[in-house]
DNA sequence: GCGATCAGCT
DNA sequence: CACAGCTGATCGC
């Protein structure tokens, strides 16, 4: 969740991604996309109040972003002080104080995020300097290199401060998968179960409201099929994700939501409440893309057995925030969350923080700090050399050096290649930018992890007492297996899958990204095969071998 | 009754 | 722990 307190110190007079407290007197709101951890306050009675008596105050997004937006009922009123802008298209905003009278001008551009629909990072330059506000973001390496308006012409451009959605700065999540592996991945599982028989669907549970469309595009094209979802309305004028979206319920492939879709799947039924219209029961297999795997655990449980791909455990090449910026190389970073890794060198201090006074920052500005010590803010600001030795909790009093939270390696061959050189930017995303954003892979969702659990209950409807609801288990031979009674699953489920004591207690023991083992294609591909053939999977083919 | 915050859950 | 939410309880207005 980002916890950016809303303000950049270069253009303080600007909140972006949140819109309450000391934001509520901003002179110009940006919305970097539409979810709602980056929506605080943006429903505000305070803020719709003060927008009815403001005649220059206006809220600056992408078209999609505004389309989504608008879609909800409850921001609807945004919609005669929305700004929509087009991407990579350098736009002049006057922030007005409307008491005052003075006026301060700022150029913003608006450069694709890769994290949702709509998402999109800022490009500030003014008269304190350029920064770059990221949101939440996603870029395949390479990307920024190729961003037109970072660079000028064969250089980067200095970049004052980076504020950064930070989640992934964390380098226990530095390896992320890519977007190809995920889909592919997710693409040979859902080909292999739903081609058994009409009665096999996937179950796509997905939990954000954006971010997936990228997926439901893919499968639809690859399955020749449409995703059943609950609702058409937000991609009424988005062609590109439209055709692959229905609310026909007669498909294999269903991204449809229940308040209680848990409770739907584990009792063997879609969210939409579709069955087969001969009455054979749905064999569905859920599918949860998130950005990480977590473990799972049912109260009043029985027997829970899942088998999770641990996706991000999995090496990738598609975003390594590292190179994005070693790329850019700002004066100061400014993450929304304290990675672990900055408190393991402030322990280090003197090595970190004596060794080059002069040099970059990397400064707290979560929402506590941010809120509370503007004055130590202003402070530091203004004096960059200033090293101390302060508490682990006195982050701003000392900034170290933003190198030294990766590895001091120097750039390579291709990377001072790519910074001498910027290529012409992101086709596609340089024309027009009305919601027909699909047609680019800009808009991916976030890398998937994958949880998979097969229902193996009530199936006949003879033995559905003795089904416990919350019995999953890989089960995927249904079709040529006798189906028992819960008790004979759970041993058939022991016989494939091996469970530690621990690992009974809270599902298995995904390791972290740092110690994982990288598989290959190969492997990956292999152990795709077995859990849509329904082969065994021991837990331990994903554990490393540390 | 509404909004904000928090705990719990997925 | 994390994602990006949702629900329900509690509290203040």
């Amino acid at each position: 969740m980002s916890s950016f307190a809303g303000r950049m110190k270069e253009y303080p007079t600007i909140s972006l991604d949140r819109f309450d407290r000391e934001n509520l007197h901003a002179r110009a709101y940006f919305l970097s996309h539409c979810h709602k951890d980056h929506m605080k306050g943006l429903k505000g009675p305070l803020l719709k109040r003060k927008l009815q008596f403001s005649r220059t105050v206006r809220l600056y997004c992408s078209f999609v972003t505004k389309e989504l937006l608008l879609n909800n009922p409850k921001y609807a009123f945004w919609e005669e002080y929305i700004v929509p802008l087009e991407l990579e298209s350098p736009t002049q905003i006057s922030l007005v104080d409307e008491a005052s009278g003075e006026k301060e001008e700022v150029v913003v551009t608006l450069l694709p995020a890769g994290h949702c629909p709509g998402s999109v990072m800022f490009l500030f330059e003014g008269s304190h300097g350029n920064v770059l506000y990221t949101g939440d973001f996603r870029l395949p390496v390479g990307d920024v290199s190729r961003m037109e308006h970072l660079h000028s012409g064969s250089r980067v451009k200095d970049i004052q401060s980076i504020y950064l959605d930070s989640t992934f700065y964390d380098p226990r999540f530095y390896q992320i998968p890519s977007r190809e592996v995920c889909l592919s991945g997710i693409s040979e599982l859902v080909g292999k179960w739903i081609i058994q028989s009409p009665h096999h669907v996937v179950w796509l549970n997905c939990k954000a409201a954006y971010g997936y469309e990228y997926l439901f595009i893919n499968l639809g094209e690859e399955f020749n099929t449409q995703i059943h979802v609950n609702t058409l309305a937000m991609f009424k004028k988005m062609p590109e994700i439209l055709s692959y979206v229905t609310t026909n319920r007669r498909t294999q492939i269903h991204a449809c939501r229940h308040p209680k879709d848990e409770e739907f799947f584990q009792g063997n039924r879609l969210p939409c409440g579709c069955t087969a219209a001969d009455g054979t029961p749905l064999r569905i297999i859920s599918i949860k893309p998130s950005t990480m795997w977590f473990g799972e655990r049912t109260k009043k449980t029985s027997v829970i057995i899942k088998t999770s791909c641990c996706f991000c455990c999995y090496a990738s090449p598609d975003f390594q925030i590292k190179d994005f910026l070693s790329y850019l190389q700002p004066v100061n970073i400014y993450p929304s969350v304290i990675p672990i890794v900055y408190f393991i060198l402030i322990s280090l201090a003197p090595t970190v923080t004596d060794a080059q006074p002069a040099a970059r920052n990397y400064v707290d500005c979560t929402e506590s700090n941010g809120e509370e010590d503007e004055e130590e803010e202003e402070e530091q600001q203004g004096d960059e050399e200033k090293v101390g030795a302060g508490q682990p909790e006195d982050i701003s009093s000392q900034p170290p050096r933003w190198e030294d939270f990766f590895t001091t390696e120097t750039l390579t061959d291709s990377q001072n290649s790519l910074r001498s050189q910027p290529q012409s930017c992101c086709s596609g995303m340089t024309g027009s930018q009305t919601p027909d954003l699909f047609s680019d892979e800009e808009t991916a969702p976030d890398g998937f992890s994958l949880t998979l659990s097969g229902s193996l209950s009530n199936h006949s409807s003879q033995n559905m007492d003795s089904c416990l609801p919350d019995t999953l288990i890989i089960q995927p031979e249904l079709d040529g297996q006798k189906q028992g009674d819960s008790e004979t699953q759970r041993e058939e489920g022991d016989d494939r899958i091996t469970l530690s004591e621990s690992q009974q207690s809270s599902d298995f023991d995904i390791p972290c990204t740092p110690e994982s083992k990288v598989p290959r294609p190969d492997e990956l591909s292999q152990l795709y095969r077995k859990l849509a053939a329904g082969e065994a999977v021991r837990a331990l083919d994903y554990r490393t071998e540390h």
